[in-house]
RNA sequence: AGGGCUAUCGCCAAGCGGUAAGGCACAGGACUUUGACUCCUGCAUUCGCUGGUUCGAAUCCAGCUAGCCCUG
């Protein structure tokens, strides 16, 4: 009998794909598209996709929980001054352990994505994930998924370059082959934020001062949900020179602003770890960070500061450190792990 | 209502008789499954106003206006 495997299909290139080398590796495929906000209109593509490929699919509304894990999360931590990573908790939260249950549901022992990763078995018997070969690599925002997620996930397409994965969309005819890559937040499709914020929240944000690092003030900010560390664009101060927001502080409403040189730091502090290599974090360790999505990587020390709590110190200053972002550690080519930037 | 100085793009600022540099800001694009950073492109037919001298003026002259400073 075959293996079943429940897919979460987006309508995209990558995921639409994915379903088909699932289907050709034998596996009984039931595709799922997941609604996760009014307005998101993923189910027609996907739909489509599986009617070509003959299997099953379902549309199936996720807005409850995208909405209390994702949605509120991201206003509440621009509120606090942070930014946000929403597709970090969506996929921890939402994504898999939504398409999880789902997957159970259906009698499926397994559940697959489009993402570019892979999933490594380690001597230790723990799950974790390497790098895809392709340069889309995804491993950044998947570092939350846990041991649970991870043994139940297929991702077959960690080790292809996208190019090919269109190549194959093209060959088998799908429609979306040229699909432009999902890119920004998905459930803020005009890209206003601050805006959406407002509007979710139905908290105005309030103008504030910006200073300098002596506390002289510089201009007017349009409120803090509309900055984030080393941010240089939309700050309206002709300095004569770029200048860049270095703090927020959120208890005097005030965007502190400096010189890009201001922005570099050798240290950082997380909480809400999640480590997928080891159980825990036993000693100081020598591993890679990356700190942001598009982050090359720097080499960095991290210890234990307390139960939920790590310092990384790196090598080498990075620029923009930013509270609310996620940083991940690598070990060779896999997530040792990760946590929140504080 | 004495004297001096300054008036060039939203801000700063080159220019000094030969037909408007640059920086910042801003806008658009590229990049990007987060926010940023970065990169590319665009951005004064016009130099406070009005006349004059010149083949030709933002650049010289006169008057006016505005701001700053000094002395009253």
């Amino acid at each position: 009998m075959k293996e079943k495997v429940v897919i979460g299909m987006s309508g995209g290139v990558d995921s639409s794909v994915s379903a088909y080398l699932l289907k050709e590796q034998g596996y009984e495929v039931i595709g799922v598209t997941m609604n996760t906000w009014e307005g998101c209109n993923a189910s027609e593509d996907a739909k489509e996709v599986a009617h070509l490929l003959g299997i099953e699919h379902h549309t199936i509304d996720f807005m409850d929980t995208f909405k209390e894990n994702v949605r509120d999360y991201f206003c509440e931590e621009y509120l606090k001054g942070h930014t946000p990573n929403p597709c970090v908790v969506c996929n921890r939260f939402v994504k898999f352990e939504a398409l999880l249950n789902k997957g159970k549901e259906f009698g499926a022992n397994y559940i697959a994505t489009g993402h570019y990763a892979k999933i490594l078995k380690l001597d230790n018997g723990r799950y974790t994930l390497s790098q895809a070969s392709s340069k889309k690599d995804q491993t950044y925002a998947l570092y939350r998924l846990s041991q649970e997620q991870l043994a139940h996930v297929i991702m077959p397409l960690g080790s292809y370059e996208k190019t090919k994965i269109r190549e194959i969309a093209r060959e088998i005819g799908m429609n979306i082959a040229d699909k432009a890559d999902s890119q920004e937040i998905c459930f803020i499709p005009d890209n206003n934020y601050s805006a959406y914020i407002e509007e979710h929240t139905g908290i105005k944000s309030i103008e504030g001062n910006f200073i300098d690092k002596d506390g002289n003030i510089l201009g007017k900010h349009k409120g803090i949900i509309n900055y984030t560390i080393g941010q240089r664009k939309g700050l309206n101060l002709a300095m004569g020179h770029p200048v860049f927001v270095t703090k927020i502080i959120p208890e005097t409403n005030e965007v502190v602003i400096g010189e890009n040189e201001d922005i570099f730091s050798d240290v950082l502090f997380a909480n809400n770890l999640n480590f997928m290599a080891v159980p825990d974090l036993t000693k100081e360790t020598k591993l890679i960070a990356k700190i942001r999505y598009s982050h090359p990587g720097a080499e960095c020390y991290i210890k234990k500061v307390n139960n939920d709590l790590i310092e990384c110190r790196f090598v080498e200053k990075q620029r923009a450190i930013t509270p609310g972002q996620s940083v991940v550690f690598y070990e060779n080519d896999y997530i040792f792990g990760g946590g929140t930037i504080l």
